[in-house]
DNA sequence: CTTAGGTTTAAGGTGTACCTTATAATAACT
DNA sequence: AGTTATTATAAGGTACACCTTAAACCTAAG
């Protein structure tokens, strides 16, 4: 039988999220990373070291770390693999989109290529996750992401929704229910002066929303 | 975003291995157990101490170890949702029969009641895995399961497969060549008298199979 | 009733993945 | 140049899940 666990899992996480953390080619510290993941910097300095006898990052002291070309392959795998497992559970499993993320963040480390593909076929070659971000291709391609945040659109402009982010359970399910879902239309009405508040319509109804949770919605403008 | 693994990977393997090694209430010895996980006996005497404190199982010393009711519950659930995940590799993904036991060998411990459910419910609520295994219910029922073994056949009889134990690649490899496949009619021609080897027809060709390998094959008689 | 063989415990290790509490080193800022 | 805050390392732990070798123990068979 061969129990063999190997617990890919954290490096993964790891990859993953200094994929995401990264800009460009900037190391991300690793403070940033251990936050983000909540672990404590010396757990995330510890295994960063292990990772790098792994050549999957690259660790400049007082830097921060970077992805390998062998790391970032393995990052966007397991993206794709991600975002594919969330397709499949909101499409085809009909689960709300604000519970799938944290199911996909199970189901990304459990399979290999051989499943994804297929999967991916099944799906119809999804171009991007149920809240709207790219899903690299097979061969380790990330389509480019291009958009406003919403908090960058200035008044009486439209735009329509592509993207939430982040994946949160709270925001997403916040968002849903004032209407502010994957391709809605919606119009900002006004920006408070002192908190930067937006007003914004959507549907027929209009909602305010703070700058903060704005800045998570990525926008196409459009004319109208 | 808080990792915490968890690894239920092994103790469930554990769980699957008692259940599925256990006949009626007998304890299954740890040598047993140990052999079957491909783990040292010592190894698994440690493992199932641990289990013990999570009442998960009972060990009575010389004698072996037996499910808790909590254990078995957890037992049929990891097996529901391995037999689950076969069905969905096999029918919405086309992966080959051989092949998905050991994917969903991996996933099986990667998902809630919260996805298996939705999942079952996708499928068709389906009775048996590819291999023709019943599938525990969500309430933690096992059907029972009825059928002779193809080496218990006497000359002349006619049968229908039902299952395929092991799951072993090899194995339902080797007999879909021979076009042993669930549902599949056969005919017990004769018993060699030395080594017990079984001369069978299916579809128009003559087999022969070992008995050990016979004793793998699950059938029902049918008069013909 | 003895004893051989299977079973358990003990002891000491490995590697992973986390933790805390220091201390050292460095980068960036005044 | 000196101070401060960030970053890294050192040291010592925990828990899991495996390993080996050796001694102790029990059971069941002879
Ligand atoms: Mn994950
Ligand atoms: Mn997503
Ligand atoms: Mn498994
Ligand atoms: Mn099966």
């Amino acid at each position: 039988m061969s129990i063999r666990t190997g617990s890919r899992e954290s490096p993964e996480m790891y990859l993953k999220s200094i994929y995401q953390l990264g800009v460009g080619d900037a190391p991300v510290p690793i403070s940033t990373l251990s936050n983000r993941l909540g672990i404590s910097p010396v757990s995330a300095t510890e295994m960063i070291h292990r990772m790098e006898k792994r050549r999957l990052v690259k660790h400049i002291p007082y830097k921060g770390v970077s992805l390998t070309k062998r790391g970032l392959k393995q990052a966007l795998a397991v993206l794709r693999r991600h975002r594919l497992w969330e397709r499949f559970l909101t499409d085809r499993l009909g689960l709300p989109w604000e519970q799938v993320h944290d199911v996909a963040c199970s189901l990304e480390h459990s399979v290999g290529p051989e499943v994804t593909e297929p999967l991916a076929a099944d799906l119809g070659e999804p171009a991007t996750c149920p809240h709207g971000n790219p899903i690299p291709t097979a061969e380790g391609e990330m389509p480019s992401e291009r958009g406003l945040r919403l908090h960058e659109l200035s008044a009486g402009q439209r735009a329509v929704v592509d993207v939430i982010r982040p994946e949160n359970a709270e925001i997403l399910e916040h968002l849903a229910s004032h209407g502010v879902t994957l391709g809605a239309e919606l119009e900002l009405i006004e920006i408070e002066p002192l908190d930067g508040a937006r007003t914004i319509s959507v549907g027929s109804k209009q909602v305010v929303i703070g700058k903060e949770l704005a800045s998570c919605v990525v926008v196409h403008p459009i004319h109208a």
